[in-house]
DNA sequence: GACAAGCAAATTGTCGACAATCTAACAAGG
DNA sequence: CCTTGTTAGATTGTCGACAATTTGCTTGTC
């Protein structure tokens, strides 16, 4: 018999549907930040009653993206500079540690899996598709992460990349410039296929440096416009602002 | 008016205490890994319906201590051999970190804290409890990742420190020696105070080593009881296991 | 006008029942 | 004997309705 090695059947829940749709819409700013999410008005849109709903609900809480206040309602996360710095600087620590791990098992598959994904960043580029850029440059990213064969390493980068998503999704959705054309991931994937690990890990943090520069600059300018909300509880500040629609 | 800081008021939600209920059932090793839960009959037990029930449960399987199948059940992790090794792995990256972090911010607050908790380390040790002893320890190792300002760190570090219970309390409940009696904590306290941050480093990352040997040793001892199972599907696997009773 | 009590609307939390799916046992056919 | 189709039972997934809680408005009082 032939080796074949299928891959496992779709979650054919709602619950799962639902968990994807909701992740697509924070992730790519379409809800936007300390938003209120309506259960009924969302069953509603998605022709689903709330029990999936709210399943799901509970899953991007504990996913991090979402929060919620009994009786209150569950919120989009607010996102502050300190909490893109917070996640910036752990990202840097979990990123060399990736790739001390992964640098002993590199091979043929792992950098034609890099080639693949770097191609697909350098192809969401030229379409200008910002979000399928953010999207296929976290993957190239995460690669290092994939392949330390590390669980519980992956699993952390997975929870941290979704909010990092979120937050450049946010910042590109802020400046409406268009995307930079140039390849920013050159030297990475060429330091990465090289033999000089410390300068691989020394440039990931540089580079992610680059990327979090702009971020920082644009969520402490987030700060500043609703600075009011200083000391105050986000999520009861949250409330009061809009719902979804 | 005198600067109260209030706790926030208890989440009044079935919810709530249900992911307690299961947590604390899971984490002191009550419900062993692979072991499904039966939704009707936890439900009755609790005496409530199955919608805070399965919400409760989504929470926990993305917390990581449970997996869920679709139509086919939700069950307590399994615990491998390569699990302890990767939590324990990426612990001592976390804690690395969390050390250079906190090393600046240490005041007198922090120390007095750090002697409480080391207080109720030598307490529990002293009582011979050892789901508290386990508890308090991780409390102790803990304080690094709260000190450190640093909200992401603090909820990475959470979510292995309930595997890290899970598996520490299963490690005690198969060897069913009296707990150690010495106090494993001192050297880590003091140079915590001291002055020297790369041997307070190195000693975290020994002093770990030395639990999670035993942890490993254990969990080796595991997979081969268990051996059977060794490619197969680990979660397809626990399908076959007993219910809960 | 300020303020407290009370009511009404909206929203979240929970419940019980039904639908969809899986598992295991059994029968039929090769 | 092995495989395949069928069926009954148990369990999970989903639904609609009700209960609990919050919020904002209204009313009455000073």
């Amino acid at each position: 018999m032939a080796k074949l090695d299928f891959s496992p059947i779709a979650d054919t829940t709602r619950r799962a549907e639902i968990v994807a749709l909701l992740k697509r819409a924070i992730l790519t700013g379409q809800l936007e930040p300390g938003q209120k999410l309506n259960e009924l008005r969302i069953a509603e849109q998605m022709r689903v009653s709330r029990a999936p709903l709210r399943e799901a609900m509970r899953e991007l809480v504990q996913e991090g993206i979402l929060t919620s206040i009994p009786y209150a309602g569950t919120f989009v996360i607010d996102v502050t500079a300190k909490d893109i710095d917070d996640a910036y600087s752990l990202n840097k620590v979990l990123d060399e540690f990736a790739i001390e791990r992964t640098w002993p098992l590199r091979d043929q598959r792992f950098f034609d899996e890099l080639d693949r994904r770097h191609e697909a960043v350098k192809q969401a580029t030229r379409d200008l598709n910002t979000t399928r850029q953010i999207e296929t440059a976290l993957q190239l990213h995460g690669l290092i992460h994939e392949w330390a064969g590390n669980s519980v390493l992956l699993e952390t980068w997975q929870r941290l990349t979704s909010r990092l998503q979120m937050y450049f999704a946010l910042h590109q959705r802020a400046r409406k410039e268009p995307v930079p054309a140039e390849d920013l991931h050159e030297t990475y994937v060429r330091l990465l296929k090289g033999a000089d690990m410390r300068a691989a890990q020394r440039h990931a943090s540089e580079h992610i440096d680059g990327d979090f520069e702009q971020l920082l600059a644009y969520a402490q300018g987030l700060e500043q416009r609703t600075s009011k909300g200083a000391g105050a509880n986000r999520a009861v500040a949250a409330r009061n602002r809009p719902d979804d629609g």
